[in-house]
DNA sequence: TTTAATTTTTAAGCTTGCTTAAATATTTTG
DNA sequence: CAAAATATTTAAGCAAGCTTAAAAATTAAA
């Protein structure tokens, strides 16, 4: 399959999991760049092929083959992550960048190696699971968004759910990484603002931030 | 540019620099597995684009531009070789199968981290040299073919110089690999078959695979 | 050196993945 | 609930990178 159905695909699979949007084929226009009409296009063509449902005006839904298919390629990208991430050192929007090229072009001879490598990791540096050889993510997410932790609270970041280049590099200035504690210090309803520490330092995160910072309860 | 741009412009160096074949559209037809009309037809367009000269019915030759481009892959790709070959241990023959789609989605970031961990190695593991930042080769290659290595010396293998699977797959049964000593015990000049002795063992070796392992002189 | 074989080029056409513009349907708003 | 705004689809068209078949040139052979 080519670069192009896989990263429809994938996007479509990225939009039911982490988006509120719907997969109407003008989203998935809107995150890859092209048009509606290349997108409406696309999405018969895929129809033909059995990767997904289309029917006029409706939402796009993958079907099995479909899923199974973004699976393996959100899985290739994940490990590239994380492979990246450990070897070079690179930054999380770095390594999101060069995933997001090399997952196209990767043997599932090479992920397994990769996977092995570094241990089956069940997590990617930006805290996505990822998916085994099957195709399965066997992994439960049992964390929140920061707008949504209690006061007086610590937890353990989780997952950086983002793209951004800005994001990450404020995370990266800030501590905010996969892995770290963080205390609610208060959430204030009416602004939307959450006061945290974080490495000892007070931070005041607005609604844009504590939407996609998710976190687990310490246990 | 494009796969298939870098692909066409990678195989005229190698052809250039390794085959006794002409550039000619119908020989990089050849190795890319294309009609000899595609490949005048690329031929043009890449004269167009200042990459190559093309004169109806000579052999195409790449301009200093072409030439940078082609060296700038087969950086990436010698460098994805000795990566995937030293954390692996992925043979000579899954590094290169790897490597030929890696190439081409490898920013030049990521390239030079590559190189850097490896320590900016001037060899890959079939014993070719790796281009550096700057597209140079600054090592010079003074090593023989085994069908022209003298009888009762020994020597270090220095370059496998093959895609072949199947010669791969020997090389590594009998401890032909870049590095390892051998001995030449009689050149047989008329059967053009040369015996050696490597690992202890006495093996004797055909014109095919003669020609194709390099050697160094031990000083 | 003329003929035959081979190679290269040209021509016509196909698929993929895009585009813009116009038509049509859906959704929102007054 | 009708009008306006928005989104989706259809239609027409383009560039890239291929193909096969035929024409033209080169190269090898007799
Ligand atoms: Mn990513
Ligand atoms: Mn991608
Ligand atoms: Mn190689
Ligand atoms: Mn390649």
């Amino acid at each position: 399959m080519s670069v192009a159905i896989e990263n429809f695909v994938k996007a479509i699979y990225n939009n039911e999991k982490q988006d509120i949007t719907n997969t109407k084929p003008g989203n998935i226009a809107n995150k890859l760049g092209i048009s509606n009409a290349a997108a409406t296009d696309m999405a018969k063509k895929l129809a033909a092929k059995g990767l997904l449902n289309y029917e006029k005006y409706q939402a796009l839904q993958l079907t099995d083959a479909g899923e199974k298919m973004a699976l393996n390629i959100v899985r290739k990208h994940r490990l590239w992550e994380a492979l990246l991430h450990k070897m070079f050192d690179m930054s999380l929007h770095e390594i999101h960048r060069e995933a997001e090229l090399l997952e196209h072009e990767t043997s599932d001879f090479l992920a397994e190696k990769i996977s092995e490598y570094l241990g089956h990791p069940k997590f990617d540096p930006h805290g996505d699971p990822i998916p085994n050889a099957n195709g399965e993510i066997t992994t439960i997410d049992t964390s929140i968004a920061l707008i949504n932790a209690e006061e007086n609270k610590t937890y353990v970041i989780s997952r950086l759910m983002s793209e951004d280049k800005e994001f990450f590099e404020f995370c990266a200035l800030n501590g905010i990484k996969y892995g770290n504690k963080i205390s609610i210090v208060k959430q204030f309803q009416n602004s939307k603002m959450t006061q945290i520490i974080i490495n000892t330092n007070t931070i005041i995160l607005n609604q844009d931030f504590t939407q996609i910072i998710y976190v687990n309860e310490i246990n």
